[in-house]
DNA sequence: GACTACAACTGAGCAACGCTCAGTTAGGCT
DNA sequence: AGCCTAACTGAGCGTTGCTCAGTTGTAGTC
């Protein structure tokens, strides 16, 4: 979209290097939502974006580089495009309602660079760990909730669970966002209310 | 342990087909535990089987073939390994207790192989939604339960909820498989009926 | 508008990779 | 002993990730 991926035939070269970046790592968004990284070669992103394989290697010296920063793209524009709508009124469904659109838009996308399982590559593992966090803390700053481990515990477990949902949704396309929403908020009550421990220090 | 690695420094060679192709594949289980496929070389894996690489693409024509090999055997291996106790009074506690002490001992390989995100891989990943089907497979029968695809979709967002218990209690290692089981199963009521739909057929 | 200087860029090339194939040799059979 | 199947090897091909010495576009000065 704005930024073109493939130089114009006759077009211009020597782009200045942050811009030259960021089309890089649109070229492995885009490659990698089809592709895991091994059956994605260096050669490749550089005949797609018209330079040479050894620039590449000037912006990310290992391919490894490369993939953690196209990861870590991702990982920001879900973050970004799932955000929630301030203007709502019940911030809990602002949170759900924007990470469910969002995997109702970007579903494939979602589905190859987070859910498929598999790498035990400890950088992108980190990444995706961070990533689950961060949607997890926007879960505790709308409900205004005290945050200790075992809170954290119950939320991510019930974060795992609408994942699921978001995206069994998208696969079968029989469930309706406001559904998978309501359906998810229903439930987070029991999971935070539900015994886990039998000697908690508080109630 | 039953199979040896490594060759005795003098040791045999020629094995049966069958017999190297377990070793390889085992060779392969411990190796894509630690260290992504991309990270892995096929000289590497020849080399502690103490064989050339020529041999290994006898077994697996491509790297593709070896890795979806490994993924299947150590899915296979799980879904052995979590096998319910049929002894057992509560089949559906039965069912929970298997998995998650399962990942108790083999949390980290667990990890690895299958929560570590990321591959867009579709081989991979349906080895990975095959062995979820399995587990959820299992729950159906313990319960005697309708499985209609709702239910289907229920549980699927349920289980991955036990199992983000599973190994957030095998990372921080504070919670008792007893307090997982326990809390996962109180919450299966609450995630089979709670509405979901609005126009549902019975009820 | 030519000169300079910096930095974006290239091309040739290396080691290691995935993969192939024409062979070699171990080991069970008669 | 000799044979014959098939488990195995070694040399080698094209491609990969990665390096480095060098080239060239372009912004800034005069």
């Amino acid at each position: 979209m704005s930024t073109p991926l493939q130089e114009a035939s006759k077009g211009r070269r020597r782009l200045p290097p942050e811009e030259r970046r960021r089309q890089l790592v649109a070229i492995g968004l885009q490659e990698l939502s089809t592709r895991p990284i091994h059956a994605l070669s260096i050669d490749r992103v550089a005949e797609i974006a018209g330079i040479s394989r050894s620039l590449l290697f000037r912006y990310f010296p290992t391919k490894q580089d490369f993939y953690v920063a196209v990861v870590g793209a991702a990982s920001r524009r879900l973050l970004r495009a799932a955000n929630p709508d301030p203007q709502e009124q019940d911030p809990l469904r602002a949170v759900l309602r924007a990470f469910v659109s969002f995997i109702d838009r970007h579903g494939d996308n979602y589905q190859a660079f987070f859910h498929s399982g598999f790498g035990s590559d400890p950088q992108i593992a980190a990444i995706h760990d961070s990533m689950r966090d961060t949607m997890v803390e926007r879960v505790v700053t709308a409900l205004n909730y005290d945050d200790d481990l075992l809170t954290r515990i119950r939320l991510r477990a019930w974060w795992a669970l609408v994942e699921s949902l978001a995206i069994d949704r998208f696969r079968e396309g029989m469930l309706s966002v406001d559904e998978v929403v309501d359906y998810s908020a229903a439930l987070l009550p029991a999971v935070l209310n539900s015994p886990l421990t039998f000697p908690e220090s508080g109630s």
